[in-house]
DNA sequence: TCGCACTATGGGTAATTGCTCACATGATGG
DNA sequence: CCATCATGTGAGCAATTACCCATAGTGCGA
């Protein structure tokens, strides 16, 4: 005649000490008392919440210079929308201060009414921007990967993006089953003609929103590192210009794609210069400022989110 | 030739010191160093930071226990929405627990495009409200007052949560120019009969959703408290049944609108009960449960927001 | 049944934070 | 011109929190 429930998970008590604790004001000792438990516990819970990100922090403060930065991007690059984030200081990670904005945006079309199509690539600012993304219920729009879901490696942890954030918001997704670079031109057209990979590639190209990370093209550029593109790739397409890439389409300093090296192997959708409709880059650390440059001057994105270093370098570049 | 300019406000470094503490995750000492200020300084603009509001946090995670009780309290009474926060403990005030959540449940109206006519009530609820909400704009809404504003004494600060809400998200506000409850029916029909007021009251009558706090009748009533009514006039209408109170305008335990005291000479306009629309209820404390299950009967309101003991002792009610 | 690895718990302790006090600075008004 | 008051600053200290470590369970496989 024991009782088997447990009445309460983990969570649910990591939860409500961090309740107590952030919004009831209550020290950790008397959030102990409160619960019953020892005042280490009490104090685990707490930072439990936050690790897990039950916990959200938002800054309610537009700080005058990101102002006068987001107004001086808006100006130059004739942006849609623009958001700067103060920055963390040199040693922190870039992408830890743009995932909350970042959230804040892609939630703004999340709890729009009507269904929306949002298309997605992939990268660590977008990483960062769903673990900040608050769960809630979003069926009415569709999310669809930009971007080859198929590692060389055969590795898929760094490309759920869409899963995760389709998770999250309980939203059907949709993504794209290629190779992210195909050895060959052929291969990559042989994946492109097959029927259910047209119709994703068709759902992205009507996208209504888009919302995509930047990579540079410099030595330190992410599609090397997660090994994309080998070194002599990565020089060839340096030698004719490139700076940038979104969604693995690499272009130039005036953001015009490229048409050598992996760009004819690029799987899934390039996102197209000039849209229309919103097309949202997340983008922060000061090695990126020319990639940035470059796909906002060819409008393949016409909506920044980026940290205020990366913003105080764009506009000094001449 | 010496610059004038600060650069930036207190308030700047206050965001921008809460936004290292909160965002970066840095020590007080750190953000010393980063700013170039004094420990002890960045300390101040922490705490100043929190003090003034510039800094919300939010908990993503419904406790199971909660949900239970939600689930519950719109079984029992039909309503559309119910949200129920968890309780900060015996000493606490409730309004601190069910603010944040009543926030959101309005930011939730106010991020809606098409144009609302929101009509709100007053009292401490709300305030607490106001006071968790979010700056955005929201223009295209109406905010409009079902409850006077001409207070016996002349003071008005507790009826200016609908210009506090207003001036937060930039709407458009209509105050009601009228005593929350006028000495005798007479004056009330001749503040009614006034074309100004007139068209008040239909744009409250036509709201798309209406916001209230819930008062009781108790000994500890809040319209005892403010001064609205006298002691005797309390008597008599707790003599009649009466448990609680939406807007000034007092019910019975189903949720019947007394025909005496006070409710002769009240101001504005009463909510309808059985609305279609949503008509949110906010409303935590113990006290305070009758009224609220009265108000749920009658269908004054549709919608809860409330935090768990107050949950617990509703449903406990036979 | 016995390790064995893993996780959770409480005690202790160093780091961090919040608070109070005394003092400086500057504006206001007699 | 000086008193007064408000506001801001730094120092010191007590309270609070974060982290480390030893130990006690707990499930799993041999």
């Amino acid at each position: 005649m024991s009782r088997a429930e447990p009445e309460t998970t983990p969570q649910d008590d990591a939860a409500r000490a961090a309740w107590l604790y952030y919004v009831g004001g209550m020290t950790q000792d008397q959030i102990a008392g409160e619960l019953g438990i020892s005042r280490q516990r009490a104090q685990r819970l707490v930072s439990r919440a936050m690790a897990e990100g039950l916990i959200h922090v938002r800054l309610n403060h537009r700080i005058a210079a990101c102002l006068d930065l987001e107004t001086a991007l808006k100006d130059r690059f004739g942006l849609l929308r623009c958001r700067v984030v103060p920055s963390l200081g040199p040693g922190a990670d870039p992408v830890t201060a743009t995932s909350s904005a970042a959230a804040a945006e892609m939630e703004r079309f999340l709890r729009m009414p009507d269904p929306l199509v949002i298309a997605l690539g992939t990268g660590r600012a977008l990483r960062g921007m769903v673990d900040a993304l608050t769960p809630m219920e979003a069926e009415q729009h569709r999310l669809v990967s930009l971007i080859g879901n198929i590692a060389p490696d055969g590795s898929a942890s760094f490309f759920d993006v869409v899963m995760r954030i389709a998770d999250k918001v309980r939203a059907p997704h949709y993504p794209m089953p290629v190779p992210v670079i195909s050895p060959t031109p052929e291969e990559r057209a042989a994946f492109h003609a097959l029927a259910p990979v047209q119709r994703v590639v068709d759902l992205a190209r009507k996208a209504d929103v888009v919302v995509v990370g930047v990579g540079q093209m410099s030595d330190d550029a992410p599609l090397l590192a997660d090994g994309f593109v080998s070194r002599a790739e990565l020089d060839e397409m340096q030698a004719a210009g490139a700076v940038g890439e979104v969604a693995g389409w690499v272009f130039d300093s005036a953001g015009n794609y490229l048409d050598l090296g992996t760009n004819r192997r690029t799987g899934g959708v390039r996102v197209t210069p000039g849209l229309d409709r919103p097309a949202v880059g997340i983008a922060a650390g000061a090695s990126k400022a020319l990639a940035i440059i470059g796909a906002m001057k060819s409008r393949i994105i016409n909506s920044l989110v980026t940290d205020e270093a990366t913003a105080t370098a764009i506009l000094n570049r001449p």
